[in-house]
DNA sequence: TGCTAATCGAGACGGTACGTCAAGTCTTAAG
DNA sequence: CTTAAGACTTGACGTACCGTCTCGATTAGCA
């Protein structure tokens, strides 16, 4: 994400910077959201200059972005030889990140930024989606390969379909059955489909 | 929309600001995006002073809804007898709304909106989308009674799941295949599953 | 000096603004200095919008030139029917507006401007000068008609001297003596002169 | 001028820095003149880090005027034993400087800058004034020895009134007549006066 | 020959001010 | 009353330089 273009020479930068940034950034994310934070305002919380900000980031996406994958936690990707119980532990997982009224705000604020921010959005999706999806496919992937979905599916377009039915409730439905029974009764469709032939 | 709360006295509003500010705003829409639309740019390319736009308005948000409503029009059910044909029928509508510049902004505004601001969510919902869901629902329930697709089959889902790959495309699929292809792509997982049961 | 290129539409430009610009100029030009002075300073002091004063003027040089003028008063021809009788007057009156720190700083910026911008130098001298080089003129002719200089004295040439040592002193003579003092010495080198014959 | 506290220990200063730093600075003063001249532009043409810069000066002005002083040649000082054949001389002499498009504005821009600058006008003063002021100065002595003007004649003072009328005449004055012309005009009133006494 | 110490270029640092833009409000004359 | 025009205050934008600081890499003279 950093613009880095350091020959080694001049003045290293300040990780401390980096930080103060990061932190400042997240700070003012809870406190008046993503529409109105403002660099300048970054800048004075983090102790720092503007143009320090300018040096590593070009917009305020990139910075909201970055601050948001150094939230970045490790992802497990489970193997228990059973897709649906593979299922089960990523999708627990993801329910229980969107599953409060912190993470749904997040996720509706990632939504609201990346659908009016082609920019941020492509960001987010390469810095933060990339690894869920990742661990998603290979889930897929062992399933496929142990015969339980067919040879021809495709991972891809599934993950997309699961992901959209995520952020449609998080959006349009209200908060009336916890997430996790959603998503699961999602699955029931991809997997079995509803026609009679 | 529009604040109404003229008492017949004085000069009646000027149709012609209402028309050209819809029309403005359309065609910056299309042309700059909804980001980066200013208020003072609609006022100046509708030929008209900025308050007599707040004078109707309280919000970019607000006149961009109303643009966007003036272009609504009348949905026809299909009702061929053959279920995929409707299908295909209801998709081509929806993706020839969809598959423009103007199409993608307006759809990205109303999620951006919808998903920080829940009310509007709501609002948008029973005021757009419920038209469009009672005749997928009728094409369905139809094909249901047909013995096309199973009894059970939960028809609000299905709906949900297909908008919600409908919308995610729109924020993070890049414009490569047409949206059309990728809705059919879609329908085809929906309803025949990838299980190999 | 301010733009005006109203056309008797809009809001009309705020007197009150005008007037806080310049009084708030004034002031910091006698607190910090022209060099120090800033144009965001000028707009906090004064009250008033950044865009305000951008509005009126395009340069610093600009305001502070206005801010002068606007101080400009009646300036009396003394006419005692004695020739040092009516320089003391002239000269206490100039040496009045240039000895104090305000006086000072406004006449090193007009020479700093005017002599890095003949079109200023020429509006100046039209507009500022040409009053008080006509009150000196007309005491040095009162004095050669009755007799006390002589006939084919070169009037123009002996303001132009007198002006030139009091803009030296002011840019290159430290504060030591009275300027009055100065004057009153330059003169009596004029008309007495140097030379033994 | 430059800060010299270097103690014969560690890497002596480079010759080549103090020289690259002089010839940029004369050539962006040319360019682009005094005003917008920048420590970082004078550095980066001069191919020299600012650390340089700021280890041997603590202004732009002091830079400015070494690189001025740099450019100062010998100045011989006239003794014919007739007061006006050695006037003749230095005033042909400085005449000479200034009677050209660069030599007003060179002028000019000295003038510009002391006057809104008091730390130049003293170094501009002290480093390049004094020279002239000495061979003048020295003139005006023999003169004086010789009888030629009044014992109790105040040197510096004549000096100061002549300087301030070239002063005055390259800022104010249009270019119709010759500078030359001019100061024999001035030095005429300044040694026989103009009173009828 | 290796040590010490000041220099070099490069460039990042926290700041200040710049001049521009748009926000939403207010004020005029004209209809 | 509303209208178009254009003023107003506010606040953020991204840029340019300020003068200071930290790097790794040179250069001398002294040991």
């Amino acid at each position: 994400m950093i613009k880095q273009i350091n020959t080694a020479t001049g003045r290293p930068r300040s990780i401390e910077a980096d930080q103060a940034i990061l932190r400042a950034t997240l700070d003012l994310l809870a406190e008046v959201g993503y529409q109105s934070i403002s660099i300048e305002a970054i800048a004075a919380r983090a102790g720092v200059g503007k143009t320090t900000i300018y040096r590593r980031y070009t917009s305020k996406e990139e910075i909201v972005a970055d601050a948001i994958e150094s939230l970045r936690e490790d992802l497990p990707i489970p193997n228990t030889g059973n897709f649906w119980e593979d299922v089960d532990i990523l999708t627990d997982y993801a329910a229980q990140k969107i599953d409060s009224p912190l993470g749904r705000q997040t996720l509706a604020l990632i939504i609201s930024t990346a659908s009016s921010n082609p920019q941020f959005a492509q960001v987010y999706k390469t810095k933060y989606l990339k690894l869920r999806r990742e661990a998603f496919t290979q889930v897929l992937e062992r399933a496929k390969s142990r015969g339980e979905i067919e040879k021809d599916a495709d991972i891809d377009l599934i993950i997309d379909i699961l992901s959209g039915a995520i952020y449609y409730a998080v959006v349009f439905k209200p908060v009336t059955e916890s997430i996790q029974v959603y998503i699961r009764r999602t699955m029931r469709v991809l997997f079995q489909g509803v026609s009679t032939s």
